[in-house]
DNA sequence: CGCTATTTTAAACGGGTGTTTAAACTAGCT
DNA sequence: AGCTAGTTTAAACACCCGTTTAAAATAGCG
C-alpha cells in the first residue's frame, strides 16, 4: 500500500476517535507506519490532510447523494419526509463496503469537523460539495413545503446536529446500550432508531407563540 | 474581584468559544489579567479549572431542574412532553441573572464537553450530578409510558446530541440566519424553536421494522 | 549500467503547552 | 512592629507540536 494511502487510513480512524485538534501527526505517523515528515511531503500541512481525508468520503458519497435525492425530487409522487431521510441511508451504508467502518468513521469525522478547528470543515464542504445541501433542501421542501425557509433552515440544523452528535459519541452509547439491554446493535442499527426521531422533529407541527 | 473568579470568568468564555483543548491556561490567564501560575494555585490543573468552571454552573441549575421536574411528576394531571422539555427552559434562561450570557455559554461549555477530552466531562457530570438524569427520565417516563425503556434510551441522547450540538454552534448559526432571514434572533429564539422538534422526535410514534 | 526524479529518512527548528519552583509581596493578627 | 499564612510573581522546566532541511535511499528509464 502507499505511503499515502496508509497515511490517510491511520488518520482518519485517529481523528475519528480524538479530533483533529486532539491527534498529532506524530500519533498518525507512527500508526502507519511511516515517516514524520511524510505528512508534509504527500500533503503539504496537517490542513490539508484533514480535507484529504473528507475529500476520500465526500468524493465518494456526494454522486450517490445527489442521485437518490434527485431521483426523489423527480418522482411523480410527492416524497414523504421519511422517504427523503432514507434516501442517506443507503449510500451512507456503502460507505462500509468502500471502507472498513468507514459509515460510522465517516460520520464521527464530520461531528468533530463541526466543533473542532473553528468550523473550517463546515466551510470547506459547504463550499467544495454545495450540491448535497441544496438537494437535500429541495427535497425537504417538496416533502413539507408548509414549512418556511427559515422554520427549515433551523429544523435541518438540529437534523445535522442530532446525526453528527449521535454518531461521534456512537460507540460509547452503544456499549452502553449493549450492558443496560443486552441487544445486539450496530451503526445500522443506530440509524435505524435515528430516522424516526429525525423525520419527526422535522415533521413537528408549526407554531406560532 | 478575586483572583479565583476572574479565572473563571475568562475561562468559561474562552472555553465555550474555542473548546477545551483549545484554549491555553496562557491565553485564560492573560485575559483574566493575573498571573499564569494562579490557575495551578488556586485550581490545581487544567482539568481541575474545567470541572470547576461546569461545576459554577451545574450547582447553581441542578436544584432549580430537580424542583421543576418534581413539580411535574407530582402533579395529579399527567404532564404531556412539552411539558417536561419546557420545564427546562426557566432554569436555563436564569443562568442568564447569574451570569451575563450564562444560558448560551453553558450549553455551549455542554457541548464541547461531549466531543472534547474523550468524554471525561460526561463522566464528570452523571457521577457528579445523577439526579438530573434520573429525575428527567422519571419524568418522561410518565409522560410516555409507552416508549420503552430502550427506546427512550436513545431518544434522549438524541435530543442531549441536538441540545448540545444546536448550542455549540448557535452563534455561527444566529449569525448566518440573521444574514439570510434578517430576523432578530437570540439563543432564547433558538431554544424556542428546538423545543418543538426535540419534543416531537422524542414523541414519534414507535415502528416496528 | 548510469543518470535522473521521486520518495524516504533522521535531525533540527522555532514556538507553544501545562506545570513547578523559589523568591517577592501582602494581608491579618498579636 | 514583627511574625505568619496566604497570595502573587517571573523564570525555568520538560515535553509536545507542525514544519523544514539536507542527506540518503529508491525507482524508473534510456
Amino acid at each position: 500500500m502507499s505511503t499515502k494511502n496508509k497515511i490517510l487510513d491511520a488518520a482518519d480512524v485517529l481523528f475519528a476517535d480524538k479530533g483533529f485538534n486532539g491527534t498529532s501527526l506524530r500519533e498518525i505517523t507512527s500508526q502507519a507506519n511511516v515517516n514524520l515528515a511524510a505528512v508534509n511531503y504527500h500533503f503539504g500541512s496537517k490542513k490539508e490532510l484533514i480535507k484529504a481525508v473528507m475529500s476520500r468520503y465526500m468524493d465518494e458519497l456526494s454522486p450517490q447523494l445527489e442521485a437518490a435525492l434527485s431521483l426523489i425530487c423527480q418522482a411523480e409522487q410527492k416524497p414523504t419526509l421519511h422517504e427523503v431521510f432514507y434516501a442517506f441511508i443507503d449510500p451512507l451504508l456503502k460507505l462500509n463496503e468502500f471502507k472498513e467502518n468507514g459509515t460510522s468513521t465517516f460520520l464521527q469525522l464530520l461531528g468533530r469537523g463541526y466543533t473542532d478547528s473553528q468550523g473550517f470543515l463546515r466551510w470547506f464542504l459547504t463550499t467544495q460539495y454545495p450540491n448535497v445541501f441544496t438537494n437535500f433542501t429541495k427535497a425537504v421542501k417538496i416533502a413539507y413545503p408548509e414549512l418556511t425557509t427559515e422554520e427549515m433552515f433551523w429544523r435541518l440544523h438540529f437534523t445535522m446536529g442530532t446525526i453528527v452528535f449521535t454518531m461521534s459519541s456512537s460507540e460509547a452509547l452503544i456499549d452502553i446500550a449493549q450492558n443496560d439491554f443486552d441487544n445486539k446493535l450496530d451503526i445500522a442499527g443506530v440509524i435505524e432508531r435515528v430516522i424516526p426521531y429525525v423525520a419527526a422533529g422535522v415533521a413537528a407541527p408549526i407554531t406560532n407563540n
